[in-house]
RNA sequence: GGGGUGGUAGUUAAGUCGGUUAUAACGCCGGCCUGUCACGCCGGAGGCCGCGGGUUCGAGUCCCGUCCACCCCGCCA
């Protein structure tokens, strides 16, 4: 048996050793990333999550003459014979072993290397054991090779292994560290809240969990903290958060995993502003932590920009815009309905219909959008194809009218430059800006389909131009609070409304009288914060008032018993004297997928679920026994 | 629930108009090599072309179905 371990005890990290180093006897544990072997002279780059070292098995270094001419004395505990079974195991070394060694850093003279950190020296070895053997990887551990991810996630604890993801969840630590010290630092508790709570309906679709002791009955799993966290504000522990899995039953995205985490707050005695201030601190500090970023650069007051949400969808079609470029969206709907539609046939229609009260005037359920190309771009006409093919992807899009504006003023390749009339062209060319060489893109009928394409095809357009990478922050940090939506959603088909967020929401002071004369035009206290384009956290001021609280309902029309069935509970505790209070919830994964340029929010969390919420490692879900489901009195109908 | 892209050797990809023995790189195995660092040189093995059906004298290639992965819409307050 070999000392290693027992008695030989780890002195190093692979990427740590120096110049500085040079002479120590040293012992080091890793993988072996890569071998190459000379026939005598074997170097072995040795892995672990700090860097690679490489470490040279040289059997002339087993004789006591090249050490004594080479560095004047023998190293200590110098033992010929070790020296020399440690190349005979390095000729059968392969790849993912798991190996330790023990030997002498040494410069590497006229052979150093910027490629790694610890490029300057290397280890002659003089002892070495061999851990572990290990089958050949079915991928090749490393940054740059592209391998199907079905594979990567098979064997997702290889795939960890490489350096690029290791650093993301080494990053991932900093972030949840930053994130303790800061909140902590500020006077709020880290509190723990429960994953099997009461199913409640409306919202994300719950996981179930049936309840053995009580046949037939089932928990839910947390899709957020979000009661619980209310009812400590109750309790009076004032300042809150917690660091916090949540699970939702919906349908996967490239940002969003059915279990994720979320960084999540509550404070009483607060209001929207003294949010803002606390979460740009923990943003700040978590970019100093994490990157050794200082925003206070970017925004030397310390605070992000607001814009309210109707702005928001206005000019970029979106609750989450990208400010890191501007291509805004201009609203030609007024301009439209003014001249009777132009001339255009479809235009018209939608006239039309707001002439004749069918459409709703003040609610703009349909309109018309246009976004300017810029000549600049210079984007030929099969690049434009190429922009509109991507949209196809988007459920109801028919197409997308483009018009390229000539010296002159007029539309050319564009199917409505025949019947648009010259007074609509110019008006339209003046509200766009645009000059020729320019291409305006329309975009009209149902308001949230068009946002949907409009705000798609912004951000393609700025990635084709080079505005923005594929993927990726591109060293570019634009965040942005989207404040005051409305707390309402209107329905067309059953004239009624819903919350838009969630029936606790605190309207905003000036529109509570709407309650009951207007309710499309209630906004409320909610808030967004927004990264790059990715929604990053969201939360709102507390509805604390139980008077508001009921004029709420009623325009919900939530009658007191529905509204007692679903959280009476919370009712009762807003009644038992609640502090004023608000609070959010940062999305956890999507700020270290962000912070770390990673492409998908997969690459940061170490075992991800498929797009089907599968687990290819494990294989979870699995059926179960039906002695199990008997227990639980529960039938399969699959 | 809907739309899109992809699945060929262990991995990444090529494969023309349907035509003989399905290519390449990396990896793997064997041999050689004392300064490489993605070492190099020589040789070798490796394939249910995702799966099932169909058309055809003949299918990796065409048609139908299906599974899996990814991207998007819906959904996610």
């Amino acid at each position: 048996m070999s000392r290693f371990i027992d008695e030989l005890k780890r002195t190093h990290r692979c990427g740590e050793l120096r110049a500085a180093d040079e002479g120590n006897v040293v012992v080091l544990f890793g993988w072996v990333a890569s071998r190459r072997d000379h026939g005598g002279c074997v170097f072995v780059d040795l892995r672990d999550r700090t860097g690679i070292t490489q470490v040279v098995f040289d059997p002339a270094y087993a004789g006591a003459e090249l050490w004594t001419a080479k560095h004047g004395k023998l190293p200590e505990d110098f033992d010929p014979k070790l020296a020399l079974e440690a190349h005979g195991m390095a000729e059968q070394m392969r790849t993912e072993w798991v190996i330790g060694v023990r030997g002498m850093v040494v410069s590497r003279g006229n052979n150093k290397t910027t490629k790694i950190a610890t490029g300057d020296i290397e280890v002659i070895v003089l002892e070495a054991t061999i851990f572990n053997k290990a089958e050949t990887p079915p991928f090749e551990i490393s940054d740059d090779v592209q391998t199907r991810e079905e594979i990567r996630l098979e064997k997702r604890y290889l795939d960890l292994r490489r350096p690029k993801l290791q650093h993301t969840l080494i990053t991932r630590h900093k972030i949840n560290q930053a994130t303790r010290n800061y909140l902590s630092g500020q006077g709020c508790l880290e509190l723990e809240t429960p994953y099997l709570v009461k199913y409640t309906p409306g919202g994300a679709r719950n996981f179930l969990v049936p309840a053995r002791m009580a046949q037939g009955k089932f928990f839910a799993l947390a899709e957020s903290p979000q009661l619980y966290k209310q009812l400590l504000m109750v309790s009076g522990f004032d300042r809150y958060f917690q660091i916090v899995k949540c699970f939702r039953d919906e349908d996967s995205r490239l940002d969003r995993q059915p279990e994720f985490t979320q960084i999540d707050i509550e404070l009483s005695f607060t209001n929207q502003s003294e949010i803002f201030r606390l979460i740009e601190g923990l943003i700040f500090a978590i970019w100093k932590e994490a990157l050794g970023i200082d925003l206070k650069e970017l925004y030397p007051s310390g605070q992000f920009p607001e814009m309210p949400y109707e702005e928001a969808m206005g000019k970029y079609g979106s609750d989450k815009p990208d400010l890191r470029f501007d291509l805004p969206h201009v609203d030609l709907t007024d301009l439209i309905l003014e001249k009777g539609g132009g001339g255009v046939p479809f235009w018209a229609e939608i006239a039309d219909r707001y002439k004749s009260g069918a459409l709703r005037a003040d609610l703009k359920p349909e309109i018309v959008k246009a976004l300017v190309i810029p000549a600049a771009a210079n984007l030929s006409r099969p690049q434009l194809e190429e922009l509109e093919k991507g949209l196809r992807e988007i459920k109801g899009f028919r197409g997308l009218a483009r018009a390229k504006i000539a010296e002159d003023g007029s539309w050319t390749q564009s199917p409505l430059a025949k019947s648009i009339t010259d007074e609509a062209r110019l008006a339209i060319n003046a509200a766009c800006g645009a000059k020729p060489g320019d291409v305006i893109c329309f975009q009209f009928g149902k308001e949230t389909l068009v946002h949907t394409v409009m705000a798609r095809l912004r951000s393609d357009v700025a990635k084709r131009m080079g505005l923005i990478p594929e993927y990726g922050h591109g060293g570019k940090w634009s965040f942005l609070w989207v404040v005051n939506p409305p707390l309402f959603e209107y329905d067309e088909e059953t004239k009624t409304f819903a919350a838009a967020h969630h029936a606790f929401t605190r309207p905003v002071d000036e529109h509570i009288p709407l309650l009951e004369t207007d309710p499309a035009r209630v906004n409320c206290y909610r808030y967004d914060v927004v990264l790059n384009g990715f929604e990053i956290g969201g939360g709102s001021v507390r509805l604390h008032d139980p008077d508001v609280q009921q004029r709420v309902f009623n325009v919900l029309g939530i009658r007191d018993q529905d509204a007692r069935d679903k959280f009476g509970f919370l009712l009762d505790a807003l009644k038992s004297g609640a502090p004023p209070h608000g609070g959010i919830a940062l999305g956890m994964d999507r700020l270290a997928m962000l912070l770390s340029g990673a492409q998908t929010l997969r690459d940061v969390i170490p075992f991800p679920k498929t797009n089907q919420a599968t687990d290819l490692l494990t294989g979870a879900p699995v059926e179960v026994d039906p002695s199990q489901l008997a227990e639980l009195k529960i039938k399969s109908l699959s």
